[in-house]
RNA sequence: GGGUCCGUAGCCUAGUCAGGAUCAAGGCGCUGGCCUUCGGAGCCGGAGAGCAGGGGUUCAAAUCCCCUCGGACCCGCCA
């Protein structure tokens, strides 16, 4: 029989056992749903209740006395997977599998299904976005930044695993100051040679413009409050040392840029207001401006698209935030928050009332508030016309919702307030279901050791870096550890390992926490890593090639309890795969797949599998190779990481 | 000041939402073994925490509630 999830279907006999077993004891009472856990010890089955020391309590009863009566009206005959039952503790009942049984279900079920073992299909498959990446177009993706395209990615696999209509979308955030400083830049610099990828020439750019354009904004501020000596005055003498000292460092490193731009620069009276003017202008879509904002943001993007598709990550579609601008997307729900009683003019300035939106409509709870706490308002449009990011993503979240039932927005944890007010927003537009179906995946960044990175001030350390510098190690590893291979297959391998062991170490940890950046760890080739499981993997597939091809394979002889532990995790796969799909846990993929290379690798080493005898035996053991090499690879993939045959 | 999140061995991480078993799980590092013909990026063993601290709820708390402490993030006419 193939199943596409036996362990599931263990868990299926042990609770009808169950309640097969108190009905009979206890006909008029009602249970709502029987509490089962995975026990600690093997000693204790597979699967354990708990529901006598409820029912115990309930009733007055010593629940050890229950368990016992529990598991003598149980007869295992009746239930295929199960083996016997126990009582153990202060009234456990010990579910027991008969993994004859179990073995061969799982086993048959993993190398039948292959690919499509464990990706158990969801009932309800929706239309999904999932939304992630969405760097500016202005600088390369830094480290910082890289969980996102990485658990977006996982996400997006994990979700169209489990049988949904998953698309992927990027949201060029081309509309904003920040993309009216670097074309500004750019436009002064039409003809300097820049070897290298266009995104770290913009992003370079970027911060001499910024570094440039902020001195001078903070040396005028200064220089109009030199006659009160307040606090002010210092924050900004605090603020405007800091960016002189970025300056020097920048300056010495970029000598000639940053002179020709300084020169360029000071040429122009008011810089401040040549920006707002040319976002402004942008926004409005004159040609002129679309001219040079296009153009930088066409370029940026150029590159980051080739950082990702390096590492293997895709997007169905390119979103521009600029259409919504231009198309009168946004105009229209401006117009039409207006009409409700949530948004009110704040001098030239339009607020959104997000707060009473919550109050009114009882969403505090639900958004996890308390009810006295106020939600900061937010500011649709500024003074000189123009919308904010968030105002934006109003129409753009709207005009998602055309095209899927659910959105999942992988945006950084930092954005929570204005994701909660885009939220509110929606609400407030009467869209309640959309509001209820839009979903923050919030995730922490990528920190260096002491602080924080940020493309305005150059400080990054970009994803291409580290790929390149993760595959330059790899194949330092795979020259030690394999030089007989070809120079083609080394390069082969070390790309697969090397970004691999990237992507691991990004995927593993709960998105909510914050990572370190150090290169040992984010390059780790040592267990709890991707290339320990890549090279489970391969020694898996190296068996395989040796084996002759087992056509049926008789597991009831698998009987040495490491067997057992490995079939069972092969089992238990596809409740993981369930539970990472449902609540979004790609980090519990990273873990499980972790966890199946260990119990491989110690049956590996404790028993042969090719030269193993009787030959049913060895047969046996080589369809329990064949199925575990099966499962990892597939983990593996759904994290976005590529198993290899050698490596 | 207000809000959200995090705090598990020397270090990194799982377990916390859906509370359970007198060894709290892995990895790094430390340490003692294993070159057993299927790949040593490996395997087996040892030492090391009682889950930030304190109260409470419960038959049962790392997990739930309250308080305190420490850290991160947010409270922009930035994104």
């Amino acid at each position: 029989m193939v199943s596409n999830n036996p362990f599931g279907d263990f868990r299926a006999n042990c609770e009808e056992a169950l309640e097969q077993s108190l009905k009979k004891l206890y006909p008029s009472t009602r249970f709502k749903s029987l509490p089962f856990e995975v026990p600690l010890k093997k000693e204790f089955g597979e699967l354990a209740s708990t529901a006598l020391f409820d029912l115990g309590k309930n009733l007055k009863i010593d629940p050890r006395q229950l368990a016992q009566q529990v598991a003598d009206t149980i007869s295992v005959e009746e239930h295929p997977l199960l083996r016997a039952v126990t009582v153990a503790g202060g009234g456990y009942v010990n579910f027991h599998a008969a993994f004859d049984e179990l073995s061969r279900t799982t086993i048959d079920s993993v190398r039948s299904l292959d690919a499509e073992y464990g990706h158990v299909k969801t009932d309800r498959p929706l239309k999904l976005i999932v939304e992630h990446t969405s760097a500016n177009p202005i600088s390369p993706l830094s480290i910082g930044q890289a969980r996102n395209p990485i658990l977006g990615d996982a996400l997006a696999r994990i979700l169209s695993a489990r049988g949904h209509h998953v698309n992927r979308h990027f949201y060029v955030d081309d509309v904003g100051r920040q993309t009216a400083v670097v074309a500004y830049g750019h436009s002064k610099l039409q003809d300097i040679a820049f070897d290298g990828k266009p995104d770290h020439y913009l992003g370079l750019i970027y911060t001499l413009t910024s570094c440039i354009i902020e001195t001078n904004r903070l040396k005028q501020e200064l220089e109009r409050n030199k006659d009160s000596a307040s606090e002010a005055t210092q924050q900004l003498q605090k603020q405007l040392d800091e960016w002189v000292s970025i300056t020097a460092v920048l300056e010495r490193k970029h000598r000639s840029l940053f002179k020709s731009l300084l020169q360029s620069l000071s040429k122009d009276q008011n810089l401040e207001k040549i920006i707002s003017d040319l976002n402004r202008e942008y926004e409005l879509g004159e040609e002129r401006a679309k001219k040079l904002i296009r153009r930088v943001c066409e370029l940026s993007l150029a590159g980051i698209k080739e950082t990702l598709s390096k590492i293997d990550i895709t997007f169905d579609s390119w979103d521009w935030e600029s259409t919504f601008a231009w198309n009168s997307d946004v105009s229209k729900v401006l117009k039409a928050l207006k009409d409700t009683e949530y948004v009110y003019q704040e001098g030239p300035v339009l607020e959104f009332d997000a707060d009473r939106v919550a109050d009114n409509l009882g969403l505090k709870s639900k958004l996890g508030l308390g009810e006295d706490y106020e939600i900061p308002s937010l500011t649709l449009v500024r003074a000189d016309g123009t919308t904010l990011y968030t105002t934006r993503d109003i129409p753009y979240s709207l005009w998602k919702f055309k095209r899927a039932d659910k959105v999942i927005n992988v945006v950084g944890l930092e954005q929570r307030l204005p994701q909660m007010q885009l939220r509110l927003a929606l609400w407030a537009l009467g869209h309640s279901s959309k509001a209820k179906n839009l979903v923050h995946f919030a995730h922490n960044l990528v920190t260096l050791p002491g602080y924080k990175m940020s493309s305005r001030r150059g400080r990054y350390i970009t994803l291409d870096q580290v790929v390149e510098e993760a595959i330059k190690r790899a194949y330092e590893e795979v020259e030690k550890r394999s030089p007989q291979r070809s120079m083609k297959e080394k390069t082969a391998i070390s790309k697969i390992v090397g970004i691999g062991a990237l992507k691991y170490a990004l995927a593993e940890v709960d998105p909510i926490k914050p990572v370190v950046f150090t290169w040992d760890r984010v390059i780790n080739f040592e267990r709890n890593s991707a290339p320990y499981i890549q090279y489970s993997y391969a020694r898996a597939r190296s068996i395989l090639r040796k084996a002759e091809k087992v056509e049926k394979p008789n597991c009831a002889l698998l009987v040495k309890p490491i067997e057992h532990d490995l079939v069972l995790i092969l089992a238990r796969y596809p409740e993981v795969f369930i539970d990472s799909a449902e609540n979004l846990k790609p980090n519990s993929i990273a873990e499980y797949a972790n966890l199946l290379a260990d119990k491989f690798n110690t049956f590996y080493n404790a028993l042969p599998a090719i030269r193993a005898k009787p030959k049913e035996l060895s047969e046996a053991r080589v369809a329990l190779v064949e199925a575990t090499s099966i499962v990892l690879r597939n983990a593996l993939n759904l994290i976005g990481i590529i198993a290899p045959e050698r490596m």
